[in-house]
DNA sequence: GAGCCTATCGCAAGCGGTGGCGATAAGTGG
DNA sequence: CCACTTATCGCCACCGCTTGCGATAGGCTC
């Protein structure tokens, strides 16, 4: 197992909590808030602290084995790096989750890069505005 | 004044403790935090509750009248709402931000919304990326 | 496989922010 | 002005998450 080697190699230890956490994250579905992965941990391993959770998931991502993604204000949720990386919609009048195709995330930092020379990362933070469903249908 | 009107109508009242904070927001020259706020109005009125400045900026947000934005991954800051809605370029190496030109925020919404009939707010959520000076030079 | 260095751990306090609750006071109607 | 409804207040506990600290235990060397 080289991901074993990896991780050694960059200083870091594979300790029992850290291969717990790592293992939380590549079984979850999609994207999950650090709670959950703490209380699947602690569920086996109670003696587990959540904040040896939180700190794992920041040191699996310095590895770039797990990312971090805002979806609306409050919670930040964990994935597995490997995931494709697309974008998110977010209505904040009935909360509802889009998607956005990866191309027109690349266009869009496209433009941040030609006029910025910024290399954005726009899966990061979901975006958020009025979804069709709740624009006002003007007077009629 | 019809901004006592204005709050009035809209069912709610107009408390000393609202009208503090949005002076407050007011007289800030950018974004400022909820926790500053605090400490500016609790400087003269120290009976008043942090919870309250917290409350009050939500009503204002509420009532058109403030606006916030996250410009990291932490903190939110507040700002009065007839600013010019320009966005941010936050580097994830160097803390570094550059603000975007409302030109280029509308045509990057201008993408999503004829892709997604969304009405994107870009300038809520900074964007997080890597500026031009933290990108690598490529071997040279 | 014993010893050493130090990354990591569990614990507890702290921070920004939220929510419940009884007390207070803004606005309304008489 | 006084009574009355209820938005708002101060207080406090809590939540998601971070941080400082002494204890523990990976991983390297011999």
């Amino acid at each position: 197992m080289d991901l074993a080697d990896a991780i050694r190699g960059s200083g870091k230890r594979l300790t029992l909590q850290r291969r717990l956490v790592l293992d939380a994250v590549q079984r979850a579905r999609h994207h999950v808030t650090a709670d959950e992965i703490a209380k699947r941990v602690r569920a086996k391993y109670p003696q587990i602290d959540p904040s040896t959770v939180y700190r794992n998931l920041e040191a699996l991502e310095e590895l770039g084995l797990v990312t971090h993604t805002h979806l609306d204000d409050r919670v930040t949720r964990w994935h597995r790096a490997d995931s494709h990386a697309h974008g998110h919609l977010v209505c904040r009048v009935c909360g509802r989750e889009t998607e956005v195709r990866p191309e027109d995330l690349d266009a869009m930092a496209g433009r941040l890069r030609d006029e910025y020379r910024f290399e954005a990362d726009l899966a990061h933070s979901a975006v958020v505005g009025i979804c069709r469903q709740c624009r006002v249908v003007p007077s009629r």
